[in-house]
DNA sequence: TATTGTTATACTCTATAACTATA
DNA sequence: TATAGTTATAGAGTATAACAATA
C-alpha cells in the first residue's frame, strides 16, 4: 500500500469526491447540481431564511449564493419576500417543494447505496467520527 | 440539527473540505499545493514512475498531469528520463527530495492536529471505514 | 459600524475532445 | 489498436475585493 493511502485526510479526499461525482449523476437526472440541492433542502427546512443564513449554514460565501439563489429563482424554485429594507426571505415555490422532495429521494438512496458496505451501527459510527473531527477543526471559520 | 447535518456524505464533504484548506494553508509555506505534494510522494514512493501511472494512483487525469508534472520540473523538483520512445520515467531531484520531506513533515503534523480530537483506535476506525466505503464504490473509475 | 446583497474577478480543480507519436 | 503525452478548452467550486443600501 502506497504511503500516501496511510493518510486519513487523503482517504477523505477521495471518498469525499467519490460521493459527490456519485450524488452529482443522481441529481443529473433532475437537472440539479448538488450545491442547489442543498440549498433547497436549507431552505425548505428553514422557510423565510435569508440567503447569508442558507450560505452559513452550508459553508457557502455570501458572494456565490447570489447567482445560486438567482439560478434556483429562474427555474421556479425558490420566491423571495422582504423581510427587511435589505433581507429577503427565501422559500420553495411549489415546483420547488416537489423537485426538493424528489431530490430528498435520490439522495436518500444515494446515501444507501454509498454507504451499503457498512452496518448500519458502522454507518452511525461513521457519521459521529467525522462530526466529531469537523467540530474539533471549526472556530467558526468563513 | 437541521436535516441535512444527518447525511454521512454531506459530513464528508464538509470535513474533506475542512481538512484540504487546512493542509493548502500549511503547505503554502512551501509555495506547494496539496496536489503537487501528492504527486511528489508518489514520485518518491515508486521513482522512475510515468506521469500516467502518478495520474491512475492519485485520480488525477492525464490531461491534468501534463501542467502538474512541468510546473514541479519548472521548479527543479521532478526530473525526467526516457523509458521508451513514448514514456518519461519520474524521479525526485535533490532539491525536490528535500521539499518532499519537508512536506512530508508538514502532512504529518497537520493530520495530528486535525484528527487529534480522535483516540488513536478511532483514528485507525475512521481510516478503516474510509477505505472500505472507498472500495465499495470503486469500480475502476477514471 | 456592521450586515445584506450584489458584481466583478481570479484561481484551482476537474473533465472532454482532439492530436501526435509510439507500443 | 491501445497507450503516453500534450494542448486547448470549458465548467464547476471557491475566494477576495469593492460597492450601495440598510440595520
Amino acid at each position: 500500500m502506497s504511503e500516501i493511502e496511510r493518510y486519513a485526510g487523503y482517504q477523505l479526499r477521495r471518498v469525499s469526491l467519490l460521493a459527490m461525482t456519485d450524488l452529482g449523476r443522481a441529481l443529473a437526472k433532475l437537472d440539479l447540481r448538488v450545491v442547489e440541492a442543498s440549498v433547497l433542502f436549507q431552505i425548505a427546512a428553514q422557510p423565510n431564511i435569508t440567503s447569508s443564513e442558507v450560505g452559513r449554514a452550508l459553508g457557502i460565501k455570501r458572494a456565490n449564493m447570489a447567482p445560486l439563489v438567482a439560478g434556483l429563482s429562474n427555474k421556479g424554485y425558490v420566491q423571495s419576500k422582504p423581510r427587511d429594507g435589505r433581507s429577503q426571505g427565501l422559500s420553495l415555490t411549489e415546483e420547488g417543494l416537489r423537485i426538493s422532495d424528489a431530490a430528498r429521494q435520490l439522495v436518500a438512496e444515494e446515501e444507501a447505496r454509498f454507504f451499503g458496505g457498512l452496518t448500519d451501527a458502522e454507518q452511525r459510527q461513521l457519521l459521529s467520527l467525522l462530526k466529531r473531527v469537523r467540530e474539533h477543526n471549526t472556530e467558526d471559520n468563513q
